[in-house]
RNA sequence: CGCGGGGUAGAGCAGCCUGGUAGCUCGUCGGGCCCAUAACCCGGAGGUCGGAGGUCCAAAUCCUCCCCCCGCAA
């Protein structure tokens, strides 16, 4: 089948989903539908929020549809007559009912190098993880969560520098180089899927609320690794006198202790100082409940007597 | 009417409860010290205190309404 033939169906949602949908829309493929989540009312005004990917459907005259639950409502698709349906980062889990109505199946682009971090939050996991390299996978969705046979991978290189945002920015990037290198090739069948070693599975769930307390249990990298992974959405916090302390990018300082466990132990000009359980953490961007982001140097300017404060 | 915090000099904050000539730190500008400096010392500029009404001899401060920012909840 030639790429112009074939009807395409794209799932997917945020932001880095719709940098993809673009791509291959602008490469000539034929969609005949955007699943995506339902347009929610969100933030302090209740103002209902258009799906990025909604907008470029719109944009380019392509049908939207917006299930509650694609696992009771997925008929319709049917009606589309799809030959493949390509996924990346829509939200909900796909029923079996629907990934065998196209004729040739269902594709998904995961965030890492299957078989690691199957799951909804692979990227935010590679910096929890402290991986130095993750990237991104072209796979056959199977009922399975992320354990379809594989039809490529491209590596992305972490730096120090990098969070969630900064990632998923990357990953965005070559998911869109990706499928659009190999579904040429994969419409005409000349593309065999690889089976996913499962000695070499590890999983990356989703993150709870809860989660994003950072705890004084974990190593300062670990520390680190969470706030990078959290930030800039949702953002990994601390509790400063009972509010709460997000910290948006933070650095390894060195393995002394000079204080207590969650102690600042310094708050200057020179640095804005937290003691982990096995090294100090530099704090570098933060933001108290109720107040803007800013950089520890502003903070530290404002806000007296940080140092010997206990964070929880 | 979802809950809560906040809007005071370019930035971050104090002052508000208990009305009475607007303050701190950083930055900035000028000068000094120094081999030198992001360090230190001296001096200066910079604010309709988010907006509109009201109370009062007098409002950043008390009352009413509005706008904006942020955290949470959905």
């Amino acid at each position: 089948m030639n790429k112009k033939d074939a009807r395409l169906i794209f799932m997917g949602t945020p932001e880095i989903s719709a940098h993809v949908f673009e791509r291959m829309i602008l490469d000539g493929y034929n969609f005949v539908g955007l699943i995506s989540q339902p347009d929610k009312p969100i933030g302090r005004k209740n103002e209902i929020e258009i799906s990025p990917t909604k907008k470029i459907a719109l944009k380019y005259g392509i049908p939207v549809f917006q299930p509650i639950k694609i696992r009771l409502e997925f008929e319709f698709v049917r009606e589309l007559k799809p030959d493949l349906i390509v996924t990346f980062a829509y939200g909900q889990i796909v029923p079996q009912g629907l990934l065998d109505i196209p004729t040739l199946g269902c594709i998904n682009l995961h965030g890492s190098l299957l078989p690691k971090l199957r799951g909804a939050s692979p990227v935010q996991f590679a910096l929890i993880n402290g991986d130095k390299k993750t990237g991104v996978t072209l796979m056959r969705m199977l009922k399975e969560m992320d354990a379809g046979e594989m039809y490529g991978k491209k590596e992305v290189q972490i730096s120090d520098e990098d969070n969630a945002t900064t990632l998923f920015n990357k990953i965005s990037l070559v998911a869109g180089d990706l499928i659009l290198e190999l579904l040429p090739d994969f419409l005409k069948g000349k593309i065999k899927g690889i089976p996913q070693n499962n000695d070499e599975v590890t999983f990356a769930s989703i993150i709870k609320p809860e989660q994003e307390k950072i705890s004084f249990d974990l190593s300062s990298k670990s520390i680190i690794g969470w706030i990078r992974g959290l930030s800039e959405k949702p953002g990994g916090y601390f509790l400063l006198n009972g509010k709460k302390f997000k910290v948006y990018n933070a650095k390894f300082l060195d393995d002394k202790i000079t204080g207590q466990v969650g102690e600042i132990v310094e708050a200057d000009k020179n640095g804005l100082i937290l003691q982990a359980k096995d090294g100090r953490i530099s704090l570098l961007e933060i933001q108290i409940e109720g107040k803007r982001k800013m950089d520890y140097k502003t903070f530290v300017n404002g806000y007296k007597d940080l140092k010997g404060i206990i964070l929880k």
